[in-house]
DNA sequence: CAAAAATATTTTATCATTGAAATATTACTT
DNA sequence: AAGTAATATTTCAATGATAAAATATTTTTG
């Protein structure tokens, strides 16, 4: 009768799983973030405390797997706030180059300090698992699904 | 000079890969599925094939861990297009129950088989991986997330 | 070299979600 | 029984994302 196999409705299951604690996760770490940064800004700045390198836009909207008008939309609102610098690329009038700045890496190490109860919280229900296995097997997740057209 | 340690770095780096996921698998499946229905509507759709048992609104959002509000908008969409059958408690006017339709189950049925070779691809690239102890560890790690008022 | 295609960013309309307020009903308290 | 608190649903404004079109620039190509 039913034209669907176990395999197709565990992957369902593992998905709507990952959506949920998406969904959990996002907005925990919303409401405990300053008001003047929502997660999409704060990854944006994090993003940059890794590595203080220049990203056009694109890039980071590749990054962030968002639209390009979204990472516009980011991008103006860090830039308004003074928390990134955003400078024409001299060899290519087409793109931008965006860098943290200063007052973007206090931002986000503030940020950080507002969050870490909650990310503390997790760690320490989640002691008992292997999370290093858990990533791993995160990204190859991941990788199986984003092959296509990036 | 950081003040923060490695289990808060390798936190936001799982909970990124999560929501990286989310979010390719989240529009993957909506361009896939037929167009009037979106992955929330498919959602509560797919929730009654498992069991045809009556659900309230408010039922309903906890499980899928959104809003009152946001339940009440997918609600009324799958009402209009008859895919589910709403009727008031009879023990307690504030209630409505909420249940899936004949058209509604074939709505559902053919919407699998619109995604059928999106979820097929995944699970073909993702054959090696032990997926029933990656849920396993997703289950533990919502657990962790979701512990406080619900 | 001129025309066409590709690339990068912004703009626009639309949509789903959130949080909070509004409304209605039921349960509790004294 | 009356008044208060709790519960269930809906409404509303604001927000952030998407897809697609618009604009501008650079690269390819014939």
């Amino acid at each position: 009768m039913l034209q669907f196999n176990n395999k197709d409705m565990n992957l369902l299951i593992l998905l709507s799983e990952i959506a949920t604690i998406e969904q959990l996760a996002r907005n925990k770490l919303d409401n405990a973030l300053p008001k003047d940064l929502n997660i999409s800004s704060f990854s944006v700045l994090n993003h940059f405390s890794g590595s203080r390198a220049e990203k056009t836009p694109l890039q980071l909207a590749r990054s962030f797997h968002v639209t390009k008008g979204a990472m516009t939309n980011t991008l103006d609102k860090l830039e308004k706030q003074g928390y990134i610098h955003v400078r024409p690329d001299w060899n290519d009038a087409r793109k931008k180059c965006v860098s943290i700045s200063q007052s973007g890496i206090d931002a986000r190490n503030n940020a950080m300090k507002s969050i870490k109860p909650i990310l503390d919280e997790i760690i320490q229900k989640t002691n008992h698992m292997t999370k290093k296995s858990l990533l791993g097997d995160l990204r190859n997740f991941r990788e199986a699904i984003e092959n296509d057209k990036v």
